[in-house]
DNA sequence: TGTGGAATCAATCGAAAGGATGATCCTGGG
DNA sequence: CCCAGGATCATCCTTTCGATTGATTCCACA
Protein backbone atom coordinates (compact mmCIF):
# COMPACT_ATOMS: atom_id res chain seq x y z
CA UNK A 1 0.00 0.00 0.00
CA UNK A 2 1.30 3.63 -0.90
CA UNK A 3 0.65 6.12 1.88
CA UNK A 4 0.02 9.77 -0.17
CA UNK A 5 -0.50 12.66 1.40
CA UNK A 6 -1.82 15.68 -1.07
CA UNK A 7 -1.09 19.48 -1.28
CA UNK A 8 -3.15 21.87 -2.92
CA UNK A 9 -5.05 25.07 -2.47
CA UNK A 10 -7.98 24.09 -4.01
CA UNK A 11 -10.20 22.22 -1.81
CA UNK A 12 -12.25 20.38 -4.66
CA UNK A 13 -8.47 19.87 -6.37
CA UNK A 14 -7.34 17.99 -3.79
CA UNK A 15 -10.89 16.40 -3.21
CA UNK A 16 -10.70 14.97 -7.35
CA UNK A 17 -6.80 14.04 -6.07
CA UNK A 18 -7.89 11.66 -3.43
CA UNK A 19 -11.09 10.71 -5.03
CA UNK A 20 -8.89 8.82 -8.21
CA UNK A 21 -5.80 7.94 -6.29
CA UNK A 22 -8.05 6.40 -3.48
CA UNK A 23 -9.71 4.43 -6.05
CA UNK A 24 -6.54 2.58 -6.94
CA UNK A 25 -6.27 -0.62 -4.56
CA UNK A 26 -2.31 0.31 -4.23
CA UNK A 27 -2.98 3.51 -2.65
CA UNK A 28 -4.16 4.91 0.16
CA UNK A 29 -4.33 8.96 0.55
CA UNK A 30 -3.78 9.36 4.70
CA UNK A 31 -3.60 12.87 4.70
CA UNK A 32 -4.15 16.38 3.02
CA UNK A 33 -3.04 20.24 3.11
CA UNK A 34 -4.01 23.25 1.79
CA UNK A 35 -0.52 25.48 2.28
CA UNK A 36 2.73 25.21 3.11
CA UNK A 37 3.56 25.35 6.94
CA UNK A 38 0.56 22.97 7.36
CA UNK A 39 1.49 20.82 4.44
CA UNK A 40 4.98 20.36 6.74
CA UNK A 41 3.71 19.53 9.74
CA UNK A 42 1.66 17.08 7.53
CA UNK A 43 4.23 15.64 6.05
CA UNK A 44 6.30 14.89 9.06
CA UNK A 45 3.86 13.49 11.53
CA UNK A 46 2.18 11.25 9.12
CA UNK A 47 5.24 10.26 6.93
CA UNK A 48 3.85 9.71 3.45
CA UNK A 49 5.64 7.43 0.99
CA UNK A 50 4.98 9.86 -1.67
CA UNK A 51 3.17 13.53 -1.70
CA UNK A 52 1.46 15.15 -4.44
CA UNK A 53 2.76 18.66 -4.33
CA UNK A 54 1.25 21.49 -6.26
CA UNK A 55 3.95 23.97 -7.27
CA UNK A 56 1.38 27.49 -6.35
CA UNK A 57 -0.43 27.00 -3.01
CA UNK A 58 -1.77 30.74 -3.42
CA UNK A 59 -0.05 33.32 -0.91
CA UNK A 60 2.88 32.51 1.47
CA UNK A 61 5.20 29.81 0.87
CA UNK A 62 4.97 28.02 -2.61
CA UNK A 63 4.97 24.48 -3.26
CA UNK A 64 8.69 24.70 -4.11
CA UNK A 65 9.34 26.08 -1.12
CA UNK A 66 7.80 22.96 0.49
CA UNK A 67 10.28 21.31 -1.65
CA UNK A 68 13.46 22.76 -0.25
CA UNK A 69 12.24 22.15 3.32
CA UNK A 70 11.43 18.87 2.90
CA UNK A 71 15.41 18.64 1.16
CA UNK A 72 17.12 20.38 4.11
CA UNK A 73 15.60 18.56 6.97
CA UNK A 74 14.68 14.94 6.55
CA UNK A 75 18.19 13.47 5.63
CA UNK A 76 16.46 10.04 6.77
CA UNK A 77 13.19 8.72 5.16
CA UNK A 78 12.32 11.85 3.07
CA UNK A 79 9.02 10.82 0.90
CA UNK A 80 9.03 11.01 -2.86
CA UNK A 81 7.55 14.27 -3.65
CA UNK A 82 5.52 14.33 -7.19
CA UNK A 83 4.76 17.75 -8.80
CA UNK A 84 1.32 18.34 -9.83
CA UNK A 85 0.93 21.93 -11.58
CA UNK A 86 -0.85 23.61 -14.67
CA UNK A 87 1.80 25.86 -14.94
CA UNK A 88 4.65 24.49 -17.72
CA UNK A 89 7.54 26.83 -17.89
CA UNK A 90 10.36 26.66 -17.61
CA UNK A 91 10.62 28.64 -14.43
CA UNK A 92 8.86 26.01 -12.15
CA UNK A 93 10.41 22.78 -14.56
CA UNK A 94 13.96 23.83 -13.51
CA UNK A 95 13.37 24.86 -9.99
CA UNK A 96 11.35 21.52 -9.02
CA UNK A 97 13.56 19.65 -10.77
CA UNK A 98 16.43 20.88 -9.12
CA UNK A 99 15.10 21.45 -5.85
CA UNK A 100 14.64 17.41 -5.52
CA UNK A 101 11.38 16.59 -7.29
CA UNK A 102 10.98 13.11 -8.65
CA UNK A 103 8.45 13.67 -10.57
CA UNK A 104 6.55 16.35 -12.58
CA UNK A 105 3.30 16.20 -14.05
CA UNK A 106 0.62 18.52 -15.56
CA UNK A 107 -2.70 18.97 -14.09
CA UNK A 108 -4.62 18.05 -17.16
CA UNK A 109 -3.11 14.94 -17.26
CA UNK A 110 -6.07 11.82 -17.19
CA UNK A 111 -6.53 10.27 -14.46
CA UNK A 112 -4.41 6.96 -15.32
CA UNK A 113 -1.43 9.30 -15.76
CA UNK A 114 -1.87 10.77 -12.02
CA UNK A 115 -2.22 7.12 -10.82
CA UNK A 116 0.91 5.51 -12.41
CA UNK A 117 3.06 8.52 -11.32
CA UNK A 118 2.57 7.91 -7.89
CA UNK A 119 2.99 4.47 -8.45
CA UNK A 120 6.31 4.53 -10.58
CA UNK A 121 7.61 7.54 -8.15
CA UNK A 122 6.54 4.85 -4.92
CA UNK A 123 9.08 2.06 -7.22
CA UNK A 124 11.97 4.53 -7.05
CA UNK A 125 11.55 5.48 -10.74
CA UNK A 126 10.92 9.17 -11.90
CA UNK A 127 8.33 9.92 -14.37
CA UNK A 128 7.68 13.47 -16.12
CA UNK A 129 5.25 14.35 -18.30
CA UNK A 130 5.50 14.02 -21.78
CA UNK A 131 4.93 17.62 -22.23
CA UNK A 132 7.92 18.48 -19.99
CA UNK A 133 10.31 15.91 -21.25
CA UNK A 134 9.74 17.31 -24.59
CA UNK A 135 10.02 21.00 -23.08
CA UNK A 136 13.41 19.56 -21.62
CA UNK A 137 14.66 17.97 -24.75
CA UNK A 138 14.17 21.08 -26.71
CA UNK A 139 15.93 23.31 -24.34
CA UNK A 140 18.76 20.76 -24.34
CA UNK A 141 18.65 20.74 -28.09
CA UNK A 142 19.12 24.58 -28.58
CA UNK A 143 20.98 25.61 -25.62
CA UNK A 144 22.84 28.41 -27.17
CA UNK A 145 19.62 30.81 -27.64
CA UNK A 146 18.59 30.42 -23.81
CA UNK A 147 19.51 33.47 -22.20
CA UNK A 148 21.46 33.31 -19.17
CA UNK A 149 20.21 34.12 -15.48
CA UNK A 150 21.43 37.60 -14.87
CA UNK A 151 19.69 38.39 -18.48
CA UNK A 152 16.55 37.09 -16.73
CA UNK A 153 17.19 39.40 -14.09
CA UNK A 154 17.45 42.12 -15.96
CA UNK A 155 14.53 41.09 -18.39
CA UNK A 156 12.24 40.35 -14.88
CA UNK A 157 13.04 44.48 -14.01
CA UNK A 158 12.03 45.52 -17.60
CA UNK A 159 8.99 43.33 -17.34
CA UNK A 160 8.23 45.07 -14.32
CA UNK A 161 8.20 48.44 -16.06
CA UNK A 162 11.48 49.81 -14.36
CA UNK A 163 13.60 51.78 -17.27
CA UNK A 164 17.24 50.97 -17.71
CA UNK A 165 18.38 53.67 -15.56
CA UNK A 166 16.48 51.77 -12.36
CA UNK A 167 17.27 48.30 -13.30
CA UNK A 168 20.76 49.39 -13.29
CA UNK A 169 20.60 50.64 -9.82
CA UNK A 170 18.76 48.02 -8.98
CA UNK A 171 21.24 45.35 -9.91
CA UNK A 172 24.46 47.58 -9.08
CA UNK A 173 25.72 47.62 -12.74
CA UNK A 174 26.08 50.46 -15.17
CA UNK A 175 23.06 51.21 -17.66
CA UNK A 176 25.48 50.10 -20.42
CA UNK A 177 26.21 46.84 -18.92
CA UNK A 178 21.71 46.84 -18.85
CA UNK A 179 21.73 47.66 -22.27
CA UNK A 180 24.61 44.94 -23.26
CA UNK A 181 22.33 42.67 -21.69
CA UNK A 182 19.54 43.15 -23.35
CA UNK A 183 21.07 43.45 -26.50
CA UNK A 184 22.10 40.10 -25.90
CA UNK A 185 18.32 39.12 -24.94
CA UNK A 186 17.01 40.61 -28.32
CA UNK A 187 19.40 38.46 -30.44
CA UNK A 188 18.50 35.73 -28.47
CA UNK A 189 14.86 35.72 -28.65
CA UNK A 190 14.78 37.67 -32.06
CA UNK A 191 13.29 40.41 -31.39
CA UNK A 192 14.17 44.16 -31.29
CA UNK A 193 11.98 45.75 -28.53
CA UNK A 194 11.90 45.32 -24.83
CA UNK A 195 8.35 44.78 -24.99
CA UNK A 196 8.87 42.31 -27.38
CA UNK A 197 11.34 40.38 -25.64
CA UNK A 198 9.11 40.14 -22.30
CA UNK A 199 5.72 38.62 -24.36
CA UNK A 200 8.73 36.65 -26.33
CA UNK A 201 10.20 35.31 -23.37
CA UNK A 202 6.71 34.94 -21.53
CA UNK A 203 5.82 32.64 -24.66
CA UNK A 204 8.70 30.49 -24.42
CA UNK A 205 8.23 30.47 -20.83
CA UNK A 206 11.19 31.88 -19.21
CA UNK A 207 9.07 34.31 -17.18
CA UNK A 208 6.35 34.07 -15.13
CA UNK B 1 -32.60 16.57 -6.67
CA UNK B 2 -30.69 19.28 -8.48
CA UNK B 3 -29.34 17.40 -11.86
CA UNK B 4 -25.72 19.09 -12.63
CA UNK B 5 -23.27 18.58 -15.52
CA UNK B 6 -19.57 19.65 -14.48
CA UNK B 7 -17.38 20.50 -17.23
CA UNK B 8 -13.56 20.78 -17.12
CA UNK B 9 -10.67 20.02 -19.34
CA UNK B 10 -8.74 18.40 -16.25
CA UNK B 11 -9.82 15.21 -14.64
CA UNK B 12 -8.95 15.27 -11.57
CA UNK B 13 -10.84 18.50 -11.14
CA UNK B 14 -13.87 16.74 -12.79
CA UNK B 15 -13.30 14.11 -10.66
CA UNK B 16 -12.95 16.93 -7.53
CA UNK B 17 -16.38 18.37 -8.70
CA UNK B 18 -18.11 15.53 -9.07
CA UNK B 19 -17.10 14.25 -5.07
CA UNK B 20 -17.83 17.31 -3.67
CA UNK B 21 -21.39 17.77 -5.18
CA UNK B 22 -22.30 13.85 -4.78
CA UNK B 23 -21.38 14.32 -1.37
CA UNK B 24 -24.21 16.68 -1.08
CA UNK B 25 -27.70 14.95 -0.53
CA UNK B 26 -29.44 17.28 -2.62
CA UNK B 27 -27.38 17.76 -5.48
CA UNK B 28 -26.71 14.80 -8.54
CA UNK B 29 -23.98 14.51 -10.71
CA UNK B 30 -25.72 13.39 -14.08
CA UNK B 31 -22.73 13.85 -16.60
CA UNK B 32 -18.81 15.54 -17.23
CA UNK B 33 -17.34 17.07 -19.86
CA UNK B 34 -13.81 17.85 -20.72
CA UNK B 35 -14.27 20.28 -23.89
CA UNK B 36 -16.28 22.51 -25.17
CA UNK B 37 -18.40 20.11 -28.19
CA UNK B 38 -19.08 17.56 -25.78
CA UNK B 39 -20.00 19.63 -23.15
CA UNK B 40 -23.02 21.15 -25.61
CA UNK B 41 -23.94 17.52 -26.69
CA UNK B 42 -23.74 15.99 -23.27
CA UNK B 43 -25.61 19.40 -21.95
CA UNK B 44 -28.40 19.04 -24.95
CA UNK B 45 -28.76 15.32 -24.41
CA UNK B 46 -28.94 15.40 -20.12
CA UNK B 47 -30.63 18.63 -19.82
CA UNK B 48 -29.54 19.15 -16.66
CA UNK B 49 -30.52 22.02 -14.36
CA UNK B 50 -27.38 23.54 -13.64
CA UNK B 51 -23.99 23.70 -15.92
CA UNK B 52 -20.88 23.95 -13.43
CA UNK B 53 -18.11 25.75 -15.84
CA UNK B 54 -14.64 25.64 -16.49
CA UNK B 55 -13.38 28.91 -18.55
CA UNK B 56 -10.03 27.57 -19.61
CA UNK B 57 -10.69 24.30 -21.38
CA UNK B 58 -7.76 23.95 -22.79
CA UNK B 59 -6.83 24.61 -26.37
CA UNK B 60 -10.00 25.40 -29.13
CA UNK B 61 -13.70 26.44 -27.56
CA UNK B 62 -13.96 28.03 -24.40
CA UNK B 63 -15.84 27.91 -22.13
CA UNK B 64 -17.25 31.37 -22.52
CA UNK B 65 -17.95 30.17 -25.98
CA UNK B 66 -20.04 27.27 -24.35
CA UNK B 67 -21.82 29.92 -22.74
CA UNK B 68 -23.33 31.71 -25.70
CA UNK B 69 -24.02 28.76 -27.66
CA UNK B 70 -26.25 28.08 -25.01
CA UNK B 71 -27.63 31.23 -24.53
CA UNK B 72 -27.92 31.12 -28.32
CA UNK B 73 -29.61 27.68 -29.07
CA UNK B 74 -32.29 27.08 -26.30
CA UNK B 75 -34.75 29.37 -25.62
CA UNK B 76 -36.78 27.13 -23.71
CA UNK B 77 -35.41 25.04 -20.76
CA UNK B 78 -31.67 26.36 -20.71
CA UNK B 79 -29.85 25.76 -17.97
CA UNK B 80 -28.59 27.69 -15.26
CA UNK B 81 -24.38 28.13 -15.59
CA UNK B 82 -22.47 28.59 -12.76
CA UNK B 83 -18.85 29.68 -14.14
CA UNK B 84 -15.72 27.96 -11.50
CA UNK B 85 -12.76 29.17 -12.94
CA UNK B 86 -8.95 29.92 -11.27
CA UNK B 87 -9.22 33.71 -13.21
CA UNK B 88 -10.39 36.59 -11.06
CA UNK B 89 -9.25 38.87 -13.78
CA UNK B 90 -11.40 41.61 -15.21
CA UNK B 91 -11.51 40.25 -18.77
CA UNK B 92 -13.20 37.12 -18.09
CA UNK B 93 -15.14 37.83 -14.99
CA UNK B 94 -16.79 41.04 -17.69
CA UNK B 95 -17.47 37.96 -20.52
CA UNK B 96 -18.81 35.69 -18.25
CA UNK B 97 -21.86 37.99 -16.72
CA UNK B 98 -22.28 39.58 -20.29
CA UNK B 99 -22.94 36.11 -21.78
CA UNK B 100 -25.45 35.12 -19.45
CA UNK B 101 -23.34 33.33 -16.42
CA UNK B 102 -25.44 32.73 -13.28
CA UNK B 103 -22.52 32.80 -11.01
CA UNK B 104 -18.92 33.16 -10.58
CA UNK B 105 -17.03 31.00 -7.82
CA UNK B 106 -12.84 31.00 -7.88
CA UNK B 107 -11.48 27.47 -7.65
CA UNK B 108 -10.05 28.07 -4.67
CA UNK B 109 -13.38 28.29 -2.83
CA UNK B 110 -14.25 25.89 0.14
CA UNK B 111 -16.35 23.23 -0.89
CA UNK B 112 -19.19 24.39 1.09
CA UNK B 113 -19.22 27.33 -0.98
CA UNK B 114 -19.75 25.03 -4.17
CA UNK B 115 -22.29 23.08 -3.18
CA UNK B 116 -24.20 26.39 -1.75
CA UNK B 117 -23.70 28.31 -4.88
CA UNK B 118 -24.89 25.32 -7.08
CA UNK B 119 -27.92 25.26 -4.74
CA UNK B 120 -28.46 28.87 -4.69
CA UNK B 121 -28.36 29.15 -8.60
CA UNK B 122 -31.16 26.36 -8.72
CA UNK B 123 -32.80 28.50 -6.45
CA UNK B 124 -33.09 31.19 -9.00
CA UNK B 125 -29.96 33.01 -7.37
CA UNK B 126 -26.99 34.75 -8.67
CA UNK B 127 -24.33 33.45 -6.15
CA UNK B 128 -20.72 35.34 -6.97
CA UNK B 129 -17.33 34.88 -5.49
CA UNK B 130 -16.93 37.37 -2.26
CA UNK B 131 -13.62 38.47 -4.37
CA UNK B 132 -15.32 39.22 -7.62
CA UNK B 133 -18.40 41.06 -5.91
CA UNK B 134 -15.50 42.76 -4.85
CA UNK B 135 -13.44 43.66 -7.83
CA UNK B 136 -17.13 44.77 -9.29
CA UNK B 137 -17.59 47.15 -6.54
CA UNK B 138 -14.53 48.40 -6.75
CA UNK B 139 -14.59 48.83 -10.75
CA UNK B 140 -17.72 50.69 -10.19
CA UNK B 141 -16.50 52.66 -7.30
CA UNK B 142 -13.87 54.19 -9.57
CA UNK B 143 -14.72 53.45 -12.85
CA UNK B 144 -13.65 57.35 -14.01
CA UNK B 145 -10.03 55.30 -14.31
CA UNK B 146 -11.42 52.15 -16.19
CA UNK B 147 -9.05 52.42 -19.82
CA UNK B 148 -11.74 52.69 -22.71
CA UNK B 149 -11.84 49.47 -25.01
CA UNK B 150 -10.61 51.37 -27.65
CA UNK B 151 -7.42 52.10 -25.03
CA UNK B 152 -6.86 48.83 -24.05
CA UNK B 153 -6.61 47.73 -28.00
CA UNK B 154 -3.80 49.50 -28.05
CA UNK B 155 -2.48 48.72 -25.15
CA UNK B 156 -2.70 44.85 -26.05
CA UNK B 157 -0.88 45.44 -29.25
CA UNK B 158 1.56 47.58 -27.71
CA UNK B 159 2.18 44.16 -25.25
CA UNK B 160 2.84 42.08 -27.73
CA UNK B 161 6.05 44.20 -28.58
CA UNK B 162 4.84 46.79 -31.73
CA UNK B 163 5.86 49.99 -31.97
CA UNK B 164 3.65 52.64 -32.29
CA UNK B 165 3.78 52.91 -35.83
CA UNK B 166 2.37 49.34 -36.48
CA UNK B 167 -0.11 49.75 -33.60
CA UNK B 168 -0.97 52.55 -35.64
CA UNK B 169 -1.32 50.45 -38.85
CA UNK B 170 -3.15 47.34 -37.00
CA UNK B 171 -5.66 49.42 -35.89
CA UNK B 172 -5.98 51.88 -39.05
CA UNK B 173 -5.30 55.26 -37.55
CA UNK B 174 -2.21 57.70 -37.20
CA UNK B 175 0.81 57.36 -34.79
CA UNK B 176 -0.36 60.56 -32.69
CA UNK B 177 -3.83 58.83 -31.99
CA UNK B 178 -1.85 55.96 -30.42
CA UNK B 179 0.18 58.33 -28.58
CA UNK B 180 -2.99 59.96 -27.28
CA UNK B 181 -4.73 56.58 -26.02
CA UNK B 182 -1.66 55.75 -24.75
CA UNK B 183 -0.87 58.73 -22.90
CA UNK B 184 -4.89 58.75 -21.48
CA UNK B 185 -3.61 55.05 -20.30
CA UNK B 186 -0.48 56.32 -18.52
CA UNK B 187 -2.30 58.59 -16.17
CA UNK B 188 -5.44 56.36 -15.21
CA UNK B 189 -2.58 53.36 -14.47
CA UNK B 190 -0.54 56.17 -13.06
CA UNK B 191 2.46 54.75 -15.14
CA UNK B 192 4.79 56.83 -17.05
CA UNK B 193 5.92 53.94 -19.12
CA UNK B 194 4.68 51.24 -22.06
CA UNK B 195 6.03 48.30 -19.94
CA UNK B 196 4.98 49.98 -16.84
CA UNK B 197 1.27 50.20 -17.59
CA UNK B 198 1.39 46.15 -19.69
CA UNK B 199 2.49 45.17 -16.26
CA UNK B 200 -0.21 47.18 -13.98
CA UNK B 201 -2.93 46.48 -16.52
CA UNK B 202 -1.82 42.94 -15.94
CA UNK B 203 -1.69 43.25 -12.25
CA UNK B 204 -4.78 44.77 -11.91
CA UNK B 205 -7.04 42.47 -14.54
CA UNK B 206 -7.51 44.34 -17.37
CA UNK B 207 -5.28 42.06 -19.88
CA UNK B 208 -4.45 38.62 -20.11
C1' DT C 1 -29.40 71.55 -25.60
C1' DG C 2 -24.97 71.78 -23.98
C1' DT C 3 -21.37 69.47 -21.61
C1' DG C 4 -18.11 65.98 -21.02
C1' DG C 5 -15.69 62.06 -22.52
C1' DA C 6 -14.02 59.09 -26.26
C1' DA C 7 -11.68 58.96 -30.49
C1' DT C 8 -9.30 61.15 -33.85
C1' DC C 9 -5.20 63.99 -35.48
C1' DA C 10 -0.92 67.48 -35.53
C1' DA C 11 3.56 69.66 -34.13
C1' DT C 12 7.36 70.01 -31.17
C1' DC C 13 11.01 68.84 -27.91
C1' DG C 14 13.78 66.47 -24.55
C1' DA C 15 14.48 61.87 -22.71
C1' DA C 16 14.96 57.07 -23.27
C1' DA C 17 15.91 53.19 -25.96
C1' DG C 18 18.35 50.59 -29.40
C1' DG C 19 22.34 49.59 -32.79
C1' DA C 20 27.27 49.26 -33.58
C1' DT C 21 31.72 48.51 -31.99
C1' DG C 22 35.19 47.49 -28.94
C1' DA C 23 37.33 46.59 -24.51
C1' DT C 24 38.40 44.16 -19.87
C1' DC C 25 37.97 40.47 -16.51
C1' DC C 26 36.84 35.93 -15.09
C1' DT C 27 35.64 31.11 -15.30
C1' DG C 28 35.10 26.51 -16.97
C1' DG C 29 35.70 22.97 -20.38
C1' DG C 30 38.25 20.95 -24.09
C1' DC D 1 46.71 26.15 -21.45
C1' DC D 2 43.81 28.46 -24.36
C1' DC D 3 39.56 30.15 -25.65
C1' DA D 4 34.54 30.82 -25.74
C1' DG D 5 31.06 32.94 -23.36
C1' DG D 6 29.24 35.60 -19.50
C1' DA D 7 29.38 39.91 -17.12
C1' DT D 8 31.02 44.22 -16.95
C1' DC D 9 31.66 49.02 -19.01
C1' DA D 10 32.20 53.01 -22.63
C1' DT D 11 31.15 56.01 -26.75
C1' DC D 12 28.56 57.52 -30.65
C1' DC D 13 24.59 57.86 -33.31
C1' DT D 14 19.73 57.15 -34.81
C1' DT D 15 15.16 56.02 -33.77
C1' DT D 16 11.42 55.81 -30.78
C1' DC D 17 8.95 57.33 -26.90
C1' DG D 18 6.63 60.34 -23.77
C1' DA D 19 5.07 65.04 -22.44
C1' DT D 20 2.77 69.06 -23.80
C1' DT D 21 -0.51 71.68 -26.09
C1' DG D 22 -4.28 72.17 -28.77
C1' DA D 23 -7.88 71.01 -32.12
C1' DT D 24 -12.11 68.47 -34.25
C1' DT D 25 -15.95 65.18 -34.41
C1' DC D 26 -19.36 62.37 -32.36
C1' DC D 27 -22.33 60.50 -29.01
C1' DA D 28 -24.57 59.92 -24.63
C1' DC D 29 -26.45 61.79 -20.71
C1' DA D 30 -28.18 65.22 -17.88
Amino acid sequence: MIRVVVVDDHPVVRAGLRAVLDASPEIEVVGEAGDASSALSTIESIRPDVVVLDMHLGTGPDGIDVLHRLQEAEVDGAPQVLIVTVFDNDFDIDAALSAGAAGYLLKDAPEGDLVAAVASIAAGKHPLDPRVATRIAAQHRRSDDLPSPRELEVLAAAADGHDNASIARHLFISQATVKSHLASLFAKLSVTSRTAAVAEARRRGHLR
